[in-house]
RNA sequence: GCGCCCGUAGCUCAGUGGAUAGAGCGCCAGGUUGCGGACCUGGAGGUCGUGGGUUCGAGUCCCGCCGGGCGCGCCA
C-alpha cells in the first residue's frame, strides 16, 4: 500500500457489504449445521466439519445502468441464495439490516441501502464521502488516480520491437500505443513498470540495408532484395566516408560494417519518433548482446540440462510437445554451424530477462504472431520459470484502407505510409485517443481519408475542451477576487456540504469520484477503452454542471467557492484521466 | 485440414453472468440579451451472425453451423 494511493470508493462500499454480510450470518443460519456457504461456489467447507475462514470470490460491485438506483449495487443476496438455501430478497433484506450507514456512524460513506427485486442491494453515497473525496483530491491532485493492487509487482513490458531497417510504419502504431497505454495503466495502479524495445542489429536483412546503401553511394543498382525507401537514399548520401574505408582496411564486407552503421541511425530515427508520440523506452536491448553476452548459450544449456532437447538431421531441437505446443522447435540449425535460431535468441532473452528481477513479463504483439505464445511459454516452463509469469498480449490487425483500398505495406520498396506522416495528418492527440478507445484484441479499419476529416470531430477534443472551459473559468474567478479554496483550507469542508445539497454539483462531484475506480478497473482487464469513455461522461457531466450551475457569482461568494473547489477538482480529474492516456490537458485551445 | 481472434445501431466501437443493450460520428428537430456555441436538449435508428445447451437470469459461459481475419518454416 502506498501512501499516496487511493481507496476507491467501491472498495469502501465493498468493505461495509462484507462486513454486514458478517454481521448477518446468525440471521441467515447455514442450511447445514457448520458449512460456510461460499459467495460464488468458492472455497469448500473443510471436511472435518470445521468451519473453514470465511473466504469466498470478492463481492461484486457495480455501477447501475439506471442511476436510479443509486449509486453502488451487489447481487451478492442472488449468489447467495443457493448456499443458504434461501430467497435472495430474504438475504438481502437480512444483509441491508446490517449495513453501517450515516444514519448510525457519519464517518460512513453510506446514505442509504435499498433492496430491489429479483435480490439487488443498492447503495447510495453519502455526501459527507463525495466532500471528502474532492478534498482528498484538492490536497493532493498529483497522486489523485493513483491506486494500489493487492499484489504489486515488478513488470517488463516489451513492445514495438521493429526491427530497424526502415523508419515505423502506420502498422507499428497500434503495438507502440497499446504498449504505452499499457505501461501507463499499470503504473497508475501501483506496479513498477519498466519499458523495453528489443532489436535485430546483425541479421541478414541488416547487411542487406547496407548493401542497399552502398549500392546508391556507389551508383550501381540496389539489389533485387534491397531496400528502395527515400531514407536509404537520404542515408547514402550522408554515409561518412570513414565507414566505408574502415572496412576496407579491415577487410570486412562493406555492407555489413555499412548496415551496421545504416541500422543504428535507422533505430534513432525509430526512437525520435516514438518519443514523439509520447512513447518512451527504458531499455533498448540488440540481439547481438544476448549472443556476445551468454544468454542464449546458456539458455540452450538449460534446456538441455533439463532433459528437453534432442538431436534430429544435424539440428539440435528444443521439446516443446512436452509443454503443449503443437510441434517440437529447433533451436541450433543444422546448417551454418549450428548457428542458433531467432527462437533460440528469443529463449535467452526471456532467461536475461528474468535475471533482472522481473515477476512478470509482457510482450506486445501483433496478432499475427499468435502462433508463437506456445512456444515461448513452453520454453519459459523448461527453463523453470512460471509460464503464468510470462504474457503475451496480441493486438488485432489493423487494416488500412484508402479509397477503398487496403493499402499494402512494403519496407523493401519503400511503399508505405510512415507513423510520423500519419501523425502529421491526424495528430498525436486524435490518433492516441482512436487507439485507446478500442479493446486490442478488436480488429479495426483505419480508413485514413476518414480519420483525417473525422480528427476535428474527435471526442478527445470534446474532452479537452471541458478541461480547458475549467481553465478559463478559474482564470476569470482570479480576476474577479474569488479564489478556489485550496485542499487544506479549514472553510472548505463547510463549503462542499453547503453546496453539495446542488444536484448539478452532487452529479459532479459523484463522477470525479470515480476515477480510482476506473483505473482500477483498466489495469486489472489491461485495456484502456474504459478510460475514454469515463473521461466522456465526466467531461458531458461538467458540460451540463455549467449549463445549470454559475460559478462565479460575486453576490454568492461562499457558493462561488464551493463551486471553484468542485471545477478545479473536476479539471484535475480530466488531466488525470487524459494523462493515464498520454494525452495533453490544454488551458486553453 | 488443425489452432487462435472477431461478428452488437447507417459508420467506428463499448458492454467484469444481472435491472429498459450503450457511446461517438452521421441524420432530423430545437436551444444562448450571463463564467469559452469545439456547448446544450429532444428524436429516429437493434431478430446482439445463426441454431441448440447451461443458469433463477445469457450480448456475455459451452457445443454445432455461417461469414471475416490471422497463424501452422532450421525466415525474422
Amino acid at each position: 500500500m502506498t501512501p499516496d494511493a487511493t481507496t476507491s470508493l467501491r472498495s469502501q462500499v465493498r468493505e461495509a457489504i462484507e462486513a454486514a454480510w458478517q454481521r448477518a450470518q446468525a440471521d441467515l443460519a447455514p442450511a447445514t449445521a457448520g458449512e460456510v456457504p461460499a459467495a460464488a461456489g468458492e472455497s469448500p467447507a473443510t471436511p472435518g466439519g470445521v468451519p473453514a475462514e470465511p473466504q469466498h470470490a470478492p463481492i461484486e460491485i457495480e455501477r447501475p445502468a439506471d442511476p436510479s438506483f443509486g449509486d453502488f449495487a451487489s447481487n451478492l443476496a442472488m449468489k447467495l441464495a443457493k448456499p443458504y438455501r434461501k430467497a435472495p430478497m430474504e438475504i438481502a433484506r437480512a444483509i441491508a439490516a446490517h449495513v453501517v450507514t450515516t444514519a448510525t456512524d457519519a464517518a460512513s460513506p453510506i446514505a442509504s441501502v435499498e433492496v430491489a427485486p429479483p435480490g439487488f442491494l443498492n447503495f447510495r453515497l453519502a455526501d459527507g464521502a463525495l466532500a471528502a473525496t474532492t478534498t482528498r483530491v484538492l490536497l493532493d491532485p498529483a497522486t489523485w488516480g493513483r491506486v494500489s493492487v493487492a499484489h504489486p509487482e515488478r513488470i517488463n513490458v516489451e513492445f514495438v520491437s521493429a526491427n530497424p531497417t526502415g523508419p515505423l510504419h502506420i502498422g507499428n502504431a497500434r503495438g507502440a500505443f497499446t504498449g504505452d497505454l499499457l505501461c501507463r495503466v499499470l503504473t497508475a495502479a501501483g506496479h513498477t513498470v519498466e519499458r523495453e524495445y528489443y532489436f535485430n542489429d546483425f541479421g541478414s536483412q541488416v547487411k542487406n540495408l547496407g548493401g542497399s546503401v552502398v549500392a546508391i553511394r556507389e551508383g550501381c543498382e540496389i539489389p533485387e532484395d534491397g531496400y528502395h525507401g527515400e531514407y536509404v537514399y537520404d542515408m547514402a548520401r550522408d554515409l561518412p566516408a570513414e565507414i566505408l574505408e574502415q572496412a576496407r582496411q579491415a577487410d570486412e564486407d562493406p555492407a555489413l560494417a555499412v548496415g551496421r552503421w545504416a541500422s543504428e541511425q535507422v533505430r534513432a530515427g525509430i526512437q525520435a519518433s516514438l518519443e514523439h508520440l509520447g512513447c518512451h523506452f527504458d531499455v533498448w536491448r540488440s540481439e547481438s548482446t544476448l549472443h556476445k553476452d551468454g544468454w542464449v548459450k546458456q539458455a540452450v544449456d538449460r534446456l538441455r540440462a533439463a532433459g528437453d532437447v534432442y538431436e534430429e538431421d544435424g539440428a539440435v531441437v528444443f521439446r516443446s510437445t512436452k509443454y503443449g505446443d503443437d510441434k517440437d522447435r529447433v533451436i541450433l540449425r543444422s546448417t551454418d554451424d549450428n548457428a542458433p535460431t531467432y527462437f533460440a535468441a528469443d529463449i535467452g532473452y526471456i532467461v536475461e530477462k528474468f535475471s533482472r528481477g522481473y515477476e512478470r513479463i509482457v510482450f506486445i504483439w501483433g496478432e499475427d504472431h499468435h502462433g508463437y505464445v506456445a512456444r515461448v511459454k513452453a520454453a519459459a516452463q523448461s527453463l523453470g520459470f512460471d509460464r503464468d509469469h510470462v504474457q503475451m498480449i496480441l493486438t488485432a490487425w489493423v487494416r488500412f484502407i484508402r479509397d477503398g483500398k487496403e493499402i499494402a505495406m512494403s519496407k523493401r520498396s519503400g511503399e508505405f505510409i510512415t507513423l510520423d506522416e500519419l501523425l502529421g495528418e491526424i495528430g498525436v492527440d486524435a490518433a492516441r485517443w482512436f487507439f485507446a478507445s478500442r479493446a486490442a484484441s478488436s480488429g479495426i479499419d483505419f480508413d485514413i481519408e476518414l480519420a483525417k476529416k473525422q480528427s476535428s470531430e474527435n471526442p478527445v477534443y470534446y474532452v479537452q475542451y471541458a478541461h480547458a472551459r475549467i481553465a478559463s473559468i478559474l482564470r476569470k474567478a482570479t480576476e474577479a477576487g474569488i479564489s478556489a479554496p485550496a485542499g487544506d483550507d479549514p472553510r472548505l469542508s463547510g463549503l462542499l456540504a453547503s453546496v453539495l445539497t446542488g444536484a448539478p454539483e452532487a452529479q459532479l462531484a459523484r463522477q470525479i469520484a470515480r476515477l480510482p475506480e476506473i483505473v482500477e478497473d483498466a489495469a486489472a482487464s489491461e485495456e484502456t477503452h474504459g478510460i475514454t469513455a469515463y473521461a466522456t461522461d465526466l467531461a458531458t457531466t461538467f458540460h451540463a454542471f455549467y449549463r445549470d450551475a454559475r460559478v462565479i457569482d460575486e453576490a454568492e461568494p461562499d457558493r462561488s467557492m464551493g463551486r471553484l473547489a468542485l471545477i478545479a477538482a473536476a479539471k484535475t480529474t480530466l488531466a488525470g484521466a487524459l494523462g493515464l492516456l498520454g494525452i495533453s490537458a490544454p488551458e486553453s485551445m
